[in-house]
RNA sequence: GCCUUGGUAGCUCAGCUUGGUAGAGCGAACGCCUCGUAAGCGUUAGGUCGCGGGUUCGUACCCCGUUCAAGGCUCCA
């Protein structure tokens, strides 16, 4: 682009003489690197009509190598991904942009058939209706992931989800991305949903007064939600949305040594919470980020993480900074059409201190900024149900019975009686069941036995309790273990112990349904 | 934003090629059956075939437009 009005050639103008262009660059919204370049009709030659972003794009530029758990760094093209299939998937897709798919993802199917979550047609596209089963599932995910943040030494916060886009400390980014925000017009505020716990959480450290020995300091938030106005072809089931509920954990740290001591501690968070999650270690695979410049001064830090994961990890070096972060790792999933979509992350950021005026004052009484970690140790929770959900359905294609981790199955326990004359017997047992914190609920429609086992399996209901004359008079209850197919006896004592102990460690919420299936209206999605 | 496919009963879908009174399964209501580990039987109710226009004696069906949705592409900061 000339640097000069004159250039521009204006063939029509349908609605009287252009006034002005408004010329903007993708990027990051925090990266100064992005900026607004506008051309007014004043015709004075504006300096900046060339920007950063521009010719940083131009030179930006990406080695795609593999670098093994033993720290060996090769080319992609020199790596034999002979036992590392679904990474060979993932370095394609992203250094190659590959992608083959044509039909939908299972997991679409499944939310609905669950009851977990919906399309809502009456809202915008992207915004999902989560069921009660849905629900259920997501908040417990939700409180998990955040005691564990806790539990690592994050501080739960809540920020606003809207934003003025003329306020000062807003209007250095905000018309950067006007396309994939959720803008709001209020009494002649300009307003904007949030797409990220980030700013919220750093305009409030900036009200902190903090000294070396306060840092690290680490701020948490659930957000719910984050808004990002993807275009609508983009979204995807629970994979992709414009509405997400993101856990966002920043650590700000007094130097680089801090943050790459703390960076260690939230990779091996991250791994477990994604474990616990009932997302394993082969369902994901590690790709790294970080500028040359890094990797000269940190090459320890890059190997240890790799070390960490065991396995070999896709590594993206930049010949320079682009964005704010000068290192970023991510866990990425691949789906059953082969697509990879990233859960877990975090980013070594080492701009945003300065830009937004956060502080502290080091052993010298000098005021420094902060670097700080930008942390989910999960991803978004929407994603996690996908992920699972994905599972699941591998599990099925492949002759395994699809299931998800049994502290997030919407009914732990299903009873069925035989006939009403066991009724007072199943609702006394279902009391006693509850109260130890398991889902039970009771199947007391008329019908046949064969037809109430069916559905429970389609429900993916891991235990089933047939009660007939033989349990009334028993000490033992006859228990169908979905996972077998089986039907063993133990007491109830037994049966108990059983049940608690996978769920373990892992918050309850009770049932979030009628506890009676002749309750219970058809949900029909 | 672009491309593709789709919208028929509460849900899943058939019917459209070749225009002639709207179909099935599931679910629901009612009744029968009272059942031992993956779907017992019957009856009934439910539809302006997304919307608008055109063609035709006549359109769910053919043509044009439109809208909504899903999926793909770009994208994922």
């Amino acid at each position: 682009m000339e640097d000069d009005s004159s250039d521009f050639e204006i063939t029509h103008s349908p609605f009287g003489w252009t006034k002005s262009y408004k010329i903007q660059v993708k990027g990051h919204p925090l990266a100064e690197s992005s900026k607004v370049i506008t051309k007014d009709s004043s015709g004075i030659p504006d300096k900046e009509l060339t920007s950063d972003a521009l010719k940083g794009e131009s030179k930006i530029r990406s080695y795609w190598k593999i670098m093994s758990p033993d720290g060996n760094l090769v080319n992609i093209g020199d790596f034999d991904f002979k036992n590392h299939k679904t990474l060979e998937i993932l370095a394609k897709y992203e250094s190659a942009k590959q992608r083959n798919a044509d039909v939908p993802p299972p997991h679409v199917a499944l939310m609905k058939k669950l009851g977990i979550s919906d399309y809502e047609p009456a809202s915008d596209s992207g915004n999902m209706r989560f069921f009660p089963n849905g629900r259920l599932i997501k908040s417990l995910i939700e409180r998990y992931v955040t005691d564990r943040v806790k539990e690592y030494g994050g501080y739960e916060v809540e920020t606003p989800i809207m934003y003025d886009s003329e306020h000062p400390s807003m209007v250095s980014y905000f018309n950067r991305f006007p396309a994939r925000q959720y803008n709001i017009d209020s009494d002649g505020k300009k307003l904007f949903l949030r797409f990220a716990a980030c700013f919220g959480q750093f305009l409030m450290a900036n009200q902190y007064q903090m000294s070396y020995k306060n840092l690290p300091y680490k701020l948490y938030e659930l957000t719910r939600y984050s808004f990002r106005r993807e275009q609508s072809g983009e979204l995807v089931g629970l994979r992709r949305l414009r509405a997400f509920t993101m856990p966002d954990c920043h650590a700000f740290c007094k130097d680089m040594t801090q943050a790459t001591d703390e960076i260690k501690k939230r990779f091996e968070l991250s791994q477990s919470v994604l474990h616990e999650l009932g997302i394993d270690e082969s369902d994901y695979d590690m790709a790294i980020r970080f500028t040359e410049d890094f990797y000269n001064e940190h090459k320890s830090v890059i190997e240890e993480l790799v070390k960490k994961h065991g396995r070999p990890v896709l590594v993206e070096m930049w010949k320079e900074k682009f964005f704010y972060f000068v290192l970023k790792w991510e866990f990425n999933f691949i789906d059953n059409l082969k697509k990879a979509s990233a859960l877990s992350t975090d980013q070594i950021d080492v701009e945003n201190g300065e830009r937004y005026g956060i502080e502290f004052v080091d052993e010298n009484n000098t005021k420094k900024h902060p670097i700080i970690l930008h942390n989910s140790p999960s991803g978004a929770i929407e994603r996690i149900i996908y992920a699972l959900l994905e599972k699941a359905a591998k599990d099925s294609k492949e002759g395994r019975k699809p299931q998800l981790p049994f502290w997030l199955a919407p009914t732990q326990v299903r009873i069925i009686p035989l006939n009403e004359e066991f009724y007072d017997f199943c609702e006394t047992l279902s009391t006693k069941i509850s109260f130890n914190e398991i889902r039970v609920d009771v199947d007391d429609r008329n019908e046949s036995i064969g037809k109430r086992i069916s559905i429970a399996e389609k429900e993916w209901i891991r235990y089933i309790l047939v009660i007939g004359e033989k349990e009334v008079n028993s000490e033992n209850l006859s228990i169908r273990d979905r996972t077998t197919g089986k039907v063993v006896e133990l007491s109830f004592e037994n049966f108990l112990n059983e049940v608690k102990e996978q769920t373990k460690g892992k918050p309850f919420s009770t049932l979030n349904l009628p506890k009676y299936l002749s309750k219970r209206p058809q949900l029909m999605v």
